[in-house]
Order: C-alpha cells, then sequence, then structure tokens
RNA sequence: GGACUCGUGGCUCAGCCUGGAUAGAGCAAGCGGCUUCGAACCGCUAGGUCGAGGGUUCAAAUCCCUUCGAGCCCUCCA
C-alpha cells in the first residue's frame, strides 16, 4: 500500500464520524485532490445535505471539525473548503518515508485481482498470408501489454496466438505459387512475409478480377486445404509456417511473447467441432432451417432484430464464425483438450517457453493453457460475432464475464500516407487492405523509426559506440511504437501518419525514456549508493512532494488498469511520472546542494523514481535506457 | 432500414464508468531559457458556448431522451 494508505485512514475515519453523528451509511468518494486543494478530498458534505438540512459549506466544516479530534496519522490537517469538499492535507514526512521504501521493493506495484488464478489472452491471430502492418501492430501491443497488466495484478496469465492457416487468404497465396508461377524463394533476399503478402498475395487476387474463371482453381485449393490429407495441405503447412516465423520475428522485435501457437487447421482436425455441434444441437441452441432464404442450413436465432447467423451451410461445410466456437469453448477449458504440445523453436523476449499444438507428438509432458476467464483482443469490426460466441459460452459456462471481447477502433492510413502509397483519397483518412497492397508494413515502420533515433543520437553522443548507439536507437524506437499504439482509448480511431509517427517530442516514449535518462545521469554523477535511510523531512519542495506522490500513485493506476482492461491508463501514469521528474529536474539541484543530509534524500527520491517508472514502463514493454 | 462506436481550442487527445471546486495535455503559432545533475527538456502568451436541443439534479463535458455529423457492422466471405 502507498498513496492508498491515507485513503483508507481518511476513509475509515470519515465512517467513524458518521458513525458518531448518528447520520445513515453513505458511500462517499475519497480521492486524490486536483492541483491546489490539497492532497485527498472528499465529497462527503455534499451527499450529507439532504440528510442534515445544511449546506454542504456548513457540513465540510462540521466535520473538518470532528476529524481534528481523530486518530490521524498521515494526515496533517483538514480545510473545509467554501465549494463544500472537505480537503486533507498529508503529513509528507512519514508518508514520503512510507511512499518511498515501498518503492525500493521488486513488488512494488504489485496488485491483487486475480488471486493467482488463470487467465488466458489471445491476441495477434493473424491470417499467415503476409507481413504485419500497422493495423495488426495495435491488436499485438494491446494484447502484450494487457497480459503484463493482468500478470501485475496476481494473474496467472497464458498468451495465445491462433494461427488461421486454413482460410482463403492461406488458399489464395497457394494458388499463387501452385498456379500462377511465384517462385517459392523471394527476390534479393526479402523476408518471406512481405514477399508472400507484398507480392504473391496481392498479385494473385489481382488477377482473379480480371479473369472470374479463375474462381474455380480458388475454390478446388481452398477444399484440398481443409481436407487434411491432401498434398495442397501439407504444401499449405509448409508456406505458412515460413510466414508464421517471419511475423513472430516482428513481434519478439517488439518485445512480445506467448506461451501457445494453436494452429486452425489442427483444431479443425481435432474433431472439437463435431462435439461442440452436437452439444449446441443437444442444448437447442441453434435450429436447423427447413425453408426461406436459409433453407438447409443450421442457425443461431438473431437477437431482437437481429438476423440469424448460419453456422452450417446447406452442403454440410462451417462458416468463419462456427469455427471460432469450439476455439472459444477449448479456451475456456469446456472440452476435453484434444492436443499434444511441442515446443516451438524460439528465443523470446521473456524467455519463456513457446509451445504448439500437435495432434501426433506425444512426447511431451501435457501442458494446460485453459483458464476459466479469457480475454480475446479482436478488432471491434467483430463485435456482432464476438458477441454471438460470448453469448454462447455463457450458456456452456455458469461463470458470468468470463470469455470477454477485447475490442479495439481500426488503425487507418492519413491521406499523406495513402499518398505515398498511391491511393489519392481527397483529404480523407483511407482504410488498409492486406488484399489490395494499401498498408504500411510494422518491420518497415520499425526500421525508418530506428534510422531517424540513431541520426538523432549520434548527434548527441559522437563518442558512443555502433553498438551502443544501435541498442539505445532499439530501446526507443520500439518504444516509440508501442506508445503511439496504446496511448489512447481502445475506442479511438488511430490515424497512422508515417511522417508523424516519427516524431520524439511532446506526449511520446522518448519524452518518458528521456527522463529516465536524466535521472540515471544524477544517480551516477552523485556516485552515492541511493539508499532508504534518509531523513525524509527534508523533502518540502512542492516539485519533491508531487513526484513523491505520483510514485505513489501507481499501485492505484496498476489497479484501474487491470480492472477496466485499460492499458492507456499505464501509458498516461508513465507520462505523468516523467512530467512530474521534469519538473522536478527544472526546479531542484540535486547535486549542487552543500547539505548532505538533502542530497541523501534527494538521491533517494531520484532512485525511487526510476525503480517505479522502469517497472511502469515495463508494463507497456518499453525498455528504460540509461542513456539516449 | 437495424446494431455498435466516436464528436472537447487550428490539429491529435485526456477527463465521462463512479455528476460537484479554476475543463487538462501534446502538436502547430508567438516569446523566453543551455560557461553542463544532458535543451529528445522547461517556462510564459494566445486559443474552448465540451456537435445541437431538451430532461433529471442544489449541481451536468460527465446520467437520461431526441437530433445532426463521422466511422463501422449487418454474406450459405474470411
Amino acid at each position: 500500500m502507498t498513496f492508498q494508505t491515507i485513503i483508507d485512514e481518511i476513509q475509515s475515519n470519515l465512517k467513524k464520524i458518521i458513525h458518531d453523528l448518528s447520520l445513515s451509511d453513505i458511500s462517499f468518494s475519497v480521492d486524490v485532490a486536483k492541483p491546489g486543494f490539497g492532497d485527498v478530498s472528499s465529497n462527503i458534505a455534499f451527499l450529507l445535505a439532504k440528510e442534515m438540512k445544511k449546506s454542504p459549506k456548513e457540513i465540510t466544516q462540521i466535520l473538518s471539525d470532528a476529524y481534528s479530534k481523530c486518530d490521524s496519522v498521515l494526515v496533517l490537517k483538514t480545510e473545509a473548503h467554501p465549494s463544500g469538499y472537505l480537503n486533507f492535507f498529508a503529513n509528507w514526512t512519514k508518508l514520503s518515508k512510507l511512499i518511498l521504501s515501498q518503492s525500493y521493493l521488486d513488488t512494488f506495484g504489485d496488485v491483487n485481482i486475480g488471486n493467482n488464478s488463470n487467465i488466458v489472452v489471445e491476441h495477434t491471430s493473424v491470417n499467415p498470408n503476409k507481413a504485419l502492418h500497422i493495423g495488426h501492430i495495435r491488436n499485438i501491443v494491446v494484447g502484450d501489454t494487457i497480459s503484463r497488466i493482468l500478470t501485475k495484478a496476481n494473474y496467472k496469465v497464458n498468451v495465445l496466438n491462433y494461427i488461421d492457416d486454413s482460410g482463403l487468404q492461406v488458399a489464395d497465396i497457394i494458388v499463387g505459387f501452385k498456379h500462377f508461377g511465384f517462385d517459392e524463394e523471394p527476390p534479393n533476399g526479402k523476408k518471406f512475409d512481405h514477399y508472400c503478402g507484398d507480392d504473391v498475395y496481392v498479385k494473385t487476387t489481382q488477377k482473379y478480377e480480371l479473369d472470374s474463371s479463375l474462381e474455380e482453381i480458388r475454390k478446388n485449393t481452398l477444399k484440398e486445404l481443409e481436407d487434411g490429407d491432401s498434398e495442397t495441405a501439407a504444401f499449405g503447412d509448409i508456406i505458412t509456417r515460413k510466414v508464421l516465423s517471419g511475423q513472430l520475428q516482428t513481434c519478439w522485435n517488439l518485445n512480445v511473447s506467448y506461451d501457445c501457437l494453436n494452429f486452425e487447421s489442427q483444431i479443425i482436425r481435432s474433431g472439437l467441432w463435431s462435439k461442440i455441434f452436437k452439444k449446441l444441437k443437444e442444448m437447442d441452441l441453434i435450429e436447423f432451417e427447413n425453408q426461406g432464404k436459409n433453407a438447409q442450413c443450421w442457425v443461431i436465432r438473431g437477437d431482437g432484430k437481429e438476423e440469424d447467423k448460419v453456422i452450417v451451410r446447406s452442403n454440410g461445410t462451417a462458416t468463419y464464425i462456427a469455427k471460432d466456437i469450439p476455439y472459444a469453448a477449448w479456451k475456456l477449458g469446456l472440452l476435453d483438450d484434444p492436443f499434444y504440445y511441442q515446443k516451438y523453436d524460439a528465443h523470446q523476449p521473456n524467455c519463456k517457453n513457446l509451445w504448439q499444438t500437435s495432434l501426433t507428438d506425444e512426447s511431451n509432458t501435457p501442458q494446460n493453457f485453459t483458464a476459466q476467464k479469457v480475454v480475446t483482443v479482436i478488432d471491434s469490426r467483430q463485435e456482432r460475432l464476438q458477441k454471438i460466441i460470448t453469448t454462447l459460452m455463457e450458456k456452456f459456462n455458469s461463470t458470468p464475464n468470463s470469455y470477454v471481447h477485447l475490442g479495439y477502433e481500426s488503425v487507418t492510413l492519413s491521406s499523406d500516407t495513402a499518398k505515398t502509397l498511391g491511393l489519392e483519397t481527397d483529404g480523407k483518412q483511407a482504410q488498409m487492405s492486406g488484399r489490395k497492397g494499401l498498408y504500411v508494413s510494422a518491420d518497415s515502420v520499425c526500421e525508418l523509426l530506428k534510422q531517424k533515433i540513431i541520426e538523432e543520437t549520434k548527434k548527441r553522443h559522437s563518442e558512443m559506440s555502433d553498438a551502443e548507439i544501435d541498442k539505445i536507437a532499439q530501446s526507443v524506437s520500439i518504444g516509440t511504437l508501442r506508445y503511439e499504439m496504446i496511448k489512447q482509448d481502445l475506442d479511438k480511431i488511430i490515424t497512422f501518419d508515417l511522417a508523424k509517427s516519427l516524431s520524439l517530442e511532446g506526449d511520446t516514449a522518448p519524452y518518458i525514456q528521456y527522463a529516465y535518462a536524466r535521472a540515471s545521469r544524477i544517480l551516477e554523477k552523485s556516485g552515492i549508493k541511493p539508499n532508504i535511510d534518509v531523513d525524509f523531512s527534508l523533502l518540502q519542495e512542492k516539485s519533491e512532494l508531487d513526484l513523491v506522490k505520483t510514485i505513489g500513485l501507481f499501485n492505484l493506476q496498476v489497479r484501474d488498469a487491470a480492472n477496466n482492461f485499460a492499458p492507456k491508463v499505464v501509458a498516461r501514469y508513465c507520462h505523468d511520472l516523467a512530467v512530474s521528474f521534469n519538473s522536478f529536474y527544472e526546479h531542484v539541484k540535486v547535486l549542487d546542494s552543500d547539505n548532505d543530509a538533502l542530497k541523501s534524500a534527494r538521491i533517494c527520491l531520484v532512485n525511487s523514481f526510476n525503480l517505479t517508472l522502469e517497472k511502469a514502463l515495463d508494463l507497456l514493454g518499453i525498455s528504460a535506457p540509461n542513456k539516449m
């Protein structure tokens, strides 16, 4: 507990006061105060106005007087504000000691929401027929950040990546290789995933448009692909795994890790679908349609005015959504696990093993990647389908809210960036399209950013070795991209502009990382080993106390972020920390002071800031360089 | 036509869930600050009827209703 401690103390004292005054037990707020109104404030007087038949102003005075008679460790004084708010001023000597000594612990910022229970987070889940583009990156970064936050909130997190290796998009590149003569080796050492996406996929779909008779080849290929035993399926497996390997390299480069790769082709062959199909029929969740436009299909009835949704086509094949049902049920552990697990050859950023599903390799110890609670990160355009899945899962499973669809708005291209890709949009933003080749690849953005940052770093540090510069540029470029993808609300569209994305000033990761580098420099130059055995009463400057306070809010922010699946909360917190530190940095000279005790206290604070920021940035998958 | 999301200074956003005290940032604009704890920074100035209308309330950017604008979904596509 940190800043929460003073909030709890005030809360319990106020409860006692209203009890002593024989007032009814209301739920009032006790929150961090707005700047200029003390440290903590409560709306309690407003809520008591009716019952006490007095104005909030009078009530707050009564409460303020009563509070001064309470046992209070952390509150120095109260203020009955004319507005009606009851404000509290902290005893900063005690509170600083409490917060700063907590901040030196490895567990600082930990909160217990999960009670060490299992949770599944699924993200990425991109068709393995192309390189990842900037839109996919939002999914990946949101998913990875959420899984880090949930881990901090005491959940045991399993991260899954669903490999959709059997759909039409995969069939299309196979048609390209098998029928349109694309070489299996990319030209000029191009990365295989880029080659498949930029060349094979785009040009193959172009051919369909010119010659509709090719549709026949496409359909047959899809059928063979899903058949499993066919040569096409074996070839598809080789190709998609090569693409997947390229995609994973991009993810790992972004500091993203997984626990298990689930292959759709194996889910299809596992027989899970027939079990679920049977269950759906038994539970009367689906109906066979005898007439109308969906005649001979199995459908899920629409809710209210919604249209019925076809699950099994009249030719007996399952639709897209039908493939998701057994997978969702599997994730929730509602079905016997049909899979064996193999290690995937990988060196992940978190050093953990990466597993993949297998239907045949029995040689490894059994694994469990399911959980009672599942978070699936998918574009909000799929909201309707996800809602159907969520409703079904609620009927299978008695636990409410066990299946969560975490939706987010898409990433579009700015008019200027679309123009550089050859699309004139008349000033409007443009939706990306893999099929049309209208996208910005993640790898290219990372590379551009990295080059820019290498340039910037060289300007500042002519003495640095190339290796050191490279390491900094890696950290800052990934940080910049990840931060841009996470800092705003999930339901806001991100309009990606290539030129603007290279900005390294203002509300960006480099701003935050720079604060860390500045602090590191102070610690390095001080020549003192920071410790918490200092006189906290010496920290009295406003900028010092603001920084202590912001540090103390860490676990409150983690709690908020984990409860609401809101990664941006942590991003904003990192920014707030950096702002507080920069203000401190301008106002207070740490190393100039003649007073050794004061110097020690300030160094303790600077180190506390660094430790806290490092932990907070880690939740965003961003590293903090000592120099930049 | 139906469902969902968004609408806050020139631009990009925070605040809305859980109503209260002066609506906060960044970019862009103007001005100022490096003989060093790193200027990828800081300070100052200017810029807002919180899309519009109504309702609830002592109190509405925040809750409810209506409406306008933008986006997106509504295939036996995936």
